[in-house]
DNA sequence: GCCCAGGAGCCCG
DNA sequence: CGGGCTCATGGG
């Protein structure tokens, strides 16, 4: 993993699509979709909330499901921890249904909500990383990608969301090889590309949208466009 | 009809 | 540790 490549590949990226300000917040803003260049983003509470569902809705899911979900959920007065804790999943089930895998979701996000109760955000984000990162993967339903951008965007803590989009994405411009393990392939990027809160967010929100121009559909292009020399 | 989406848990060799 | 299976809706 070159870190000069890294480097130069950011900037192509964001020179060709711009500042992406993730995570997208509507359920809990009042203001923009996107926070672009706003490190005072997230705000409260409530939009650490929102960013956690999504996180677990969008798992294996297309964005635009989730939305649908979210929009029901606060249709129902359900952006609440309490509520969210104590609601049987087959309760909460229907209510996400569009975001799929409802039966598993409805249970995923009920153990998170449990653990926010029992660990507050400012607690979650005092902690050093490491330490909030394992608390988070004990909840059944939280894995690693989804531990990490829990931690990148609701949580303050500058750690590299490595994601399907970015691993088909790092492989194909031959930065990794696309088999390592999820550990080995973020500490690879991390070691090279130094943590920072707005550029981590940065850089996971373009590769995602530079996926979505590029390595939607197969076969992907013979060369990326935007690949650095 | 088919393929895929901003994964995770579980089981099995 | 790695691979295969299950979970499910909505859009292209």
């Amino acid at each position: 993993m070159s870190r000069s490549l890294l480097e130069a590949f950011y900037h192509r990226l964001m020179g060709a699509y711009g500042p992406q300000g993730w995570w997208p917040l509507f359920l809990s803003s009042s203001g923009p979709l996107y926070h672009k260049g706003d490190a005072s983003f997230p705000q409260n509470d409530q939009q650490r909330l929102e960013i956690c569902l999504g996180a677990i809705l969008t798992q294996n899911t297309s964005w635009n499901n989730v939305v649908m979900a979210l929009e029901q959920v606060g249709r129902q007065g359900l952006l609440d921890l309490n509520k969210l804790a104590e609601l049987p999943p087959e309760a909460l089930g229907p209510v996400i249904r569009s975001a799929g895998y409802f039966n598993q979701k409805a249970r995923y996000l009920g153990n998170l909500a449990r653990f926010l109760l029992q660990h507050p955000f400012e607690q979650l984000r005092q902690m050093p990383t490491d330490q909030a990162r394992k608390a988070l993967l004990s909840v059944s339903g939280v894995g690693q990608e989804t531990a990490d951008s829990i931690l990148l965007y609701a949580l303050d803590h500058p750690v590299f969301v490595i994601d399907a989009y970015s691993r088909r994405i790092f492989k194909a411009l031959g930065f990794c090889a696309g088999t390592e393990p999820y550990d080995q392939l973020a500490a690879q990027v991390m070691a090279q590309f130094p943590p920072d809160l707005t550029r981590y967010r940065e850089y996971h929100g373009l590769l995602v949208e530079h996926a979505k121009h590029y390595y939607q559909k197969k076969p992907y292009p013979e060369l990326d466009p935007l690949a650095p020399s």
